[in-house]
DNA sequence: CTTTGTTTGTTGATTGTTTCAACAAACAAT
DNA sequence: ATTGTTTGTTGAAACAATCAACAAACAAAG
């Protein structure tokens, strides 16, 4: 896969038609003198880049309900020609799949509980499930983003180290675009969820903290097992760490004084119980949510799923702001797809061995291909 | 100070031109066809790029002493002509200042301590050396970079907080540019650390901590303080946070059970108590090294010059690779040389507001015409 | 219904950057 | 002297972005 592309120099030039899909893919219905305005270029240089793009059949017009305010030519609404794509989050005990625009709106969801740990049933569940929506919704699916946890490599897809999936060192994107004939990017867990809020969170500047509490199975003890997983989003770009570690805790969870603070079975437990999970935690957490200064933390996974019970000792706890994420339990799945969209449609500097440094044109051309 | 500056999009055109400046500045003596294959562009486009350069009298070639290797046309170096900038730190109870070239070599060293806090010593200080250097060195001076404590924004010049020098809320650096009549460009203190780290260790991939601890005499009580600050590297970059804040620890090295860390006169200090303060301070800092899971752990300011006390410990208690700083005393001094020929060779983004967005040109420009 | 003003989008000429391919220069080894 | 190799240059061509003038489309006032 990846074809040769070349050599260094991926195409310099072509950075604002990139910039331009872009901004028309997280703004769908943007006119050419707003793009212009957004990404600081000459009007007319819009009208040259969409004509390219509309000549490609990537980006189509679209009518416009209403003039903008007081007279003037009505503008003509840009979007990106549909395409769908997979945002998976694939865990030791379910997979969710959720299909996507490039948009990042999700039209279908779907939870699978699984069995057992191994890559045949997900890449058969996954399969099947990409014969089914496209069936069901009539199109050619592009691409999939997963989100596992444990250690990934996202650039080169290549799972260093998954205690919860019993997987280490192997080249999982490559092996799944074997299996299922879609160009697939992989991502730890935590991150997917902070790809997702940087696309949802426009109004902030770019520093996020995100934490993603989530049940895993350890396969040691057969046994539920929790870990706090953190996403760090530093000038609007996830950050990975020199070794693809960031965001990992010393021992899953564990504090300094060696108390364990597993919580098993969320359901049926007291608020104090909560707080007191809440305050080991956050003692440990709270010399690093100071040095990373982010402008606010967002709490998902079983946080927000079982918010009722977290609230009152979050409220206690933290000072600075936060939110619980917004997505439901679906916040790994759709930041998986964002996070897809958002690799293909940005490109990825002078990164040489990245999977499709091609960008969007590699991705969206091998779709029509296969 | 900053003109006009046209529009939004200062000069997306010479972006090679700034990168081929930066080149040249970090590697003195890289012919073309080096600098061709660093910066991913064609031998012609460096031809031109040199050639507008030369002609401007920015770049100056050297002969080189011998051929690559095995035959074939001689390489032609390119230099900087010699530009010289100051590097200061500056802390309630001292001043350090280097002269440096643009390349980061200092070439005079000077430490100045100081009675008052106020600005008017500094300043006077300052002013004085600029003067001598200028007649000692027959060269005239481009500009200062200032590393001091405190939360600091260095995009636009203002000391949003310094207890040490008792500033709060001040565009320091607009004020000494009117004094001083020279560009200046301010920074946090661990932050110079950091810029001069990136430059000085170009072996890593760009994701580095380096850790200073510094005394300070605090106003309140006027004595001697302690402070732990962290530079935290991000992709080559330093990392500010939301509120430049980043680095920060919550309580100033407080530890959870509020035990004081404060280890004063480290002069007549046992490594028992070196151990002790260590144990102390990483414990807390143990998640935030391995969340941010840095390639290597710099330390600097007293931890380096008191290296023989604090060694024993450091080696016990760190599992990370970590390192000395290699500058002595004068880490953030240059470093603040550093982050100030890094932020004019380097163009800023989009960043709109930023002081010395024209780049190396305005400020280059701006010497020849005082 | 016409006029005026406003905003969006287009066009062609122009500028500037980068590349390509061919060539010249400089050097080592045979 | 010849050959091969590497560095650097040149002019034509490709391309991207800008500018200024213009056309299109619309609202509101007369």
């Amino acid at each position: 896969m990846a074809e040769s592309m070349t050599a260094n120099k991926v195409q310099e030039g072509k950075i604002n038609r990139c910039r331009t899909m872009d901004l028309i893919r997280t703004r769908p219905g943007v006119s050419r003198i707003e793009a212009a305005e957004a990404l600081g270029l000459n009007r007319s240089t819009l009208t040259h880049i969409v004509n390219d793009l509309l000549a490609s059949g990537f980006v189509a017009e679209e009518q416009l309900p209403s003039a903008s305010g007081r007279g003037g030519r009505r503008p003509i609404g840009l979007k990106l020609t549909p395409f769908y794509l997979l945002g998976i989050e694939w865990q030791s005990r379910f997979i969710r799949i959720t299909l996507c625009t490039l948009s990042g709106e999700a039209v279908y969801h779907k939870q699978v509980d699984t069995v057992s740990y191994g890559r045949s049933e997900f890449i058969r569940v996954v399969k099947e499930h990409i014969e089914i929506l496209e069936k069901k919704f009539g199109c050619r699916i592009c691409g999939a983003g997963i989100g596992l946890p444990g250690r990934i490599n996202p650039h080169r897809g290549i799972v260093i180290e998954s205690r919860p999936l019993e997987i280490s060192s192997l080249p999982l994107a490559e092996e799944l675009y074997e299996a299922l004939g879609i160009p697939v990017l992989i991502e730890n867990d935590a991150n997917c969820f902070a790809w997702g809020e940087i696309e949802e969170r426009k109004e902030f500047g770019g520093n996020l903290l995100c934490m993603l509490l989530e049940f895993h199975s350890s396969p040691e003890s057969r046994n539920w097992d929790q870990e706090v997983g953190m996403g760090i989003v530093s000038r609007g770009s996830v950050y990975h760490g020199s070794n693809y570690a960031a965001g990992e805790l010393p021992a899953a969870g564990g504090s300094a004084d060696g108390r364990s603070l597993v919580l098993r079975n969320l359901k049926d437990r007291s608020s104090e119980e909560a707080l007191e999970y809440c305050r080991t935690l956050f003692s440990s957490l709270e010399p690093v949510i100071s040095v990373l200064d982010p402008e606010i933390l967002i709490l998902g996974g079983d946080f927000s799923f079982h918010r009722a019970l977290f609230e009152p000792a979050l409220k206690e706890l933290l000072s600075r702001p936060w939110t619980f994420s917004g997505k439901g339990v679906w916040e790994v799945a759709r930041g998986a797809a964002s996070f897809f969209a958002k690799t293909i449609f940005t490109l990825p500097g002078f990164n040489d061995d990245a999977l499709y440094r091609g960008g969007w044109e590699e991705v969206l051309h091998h779709k029509e291909e296969r």
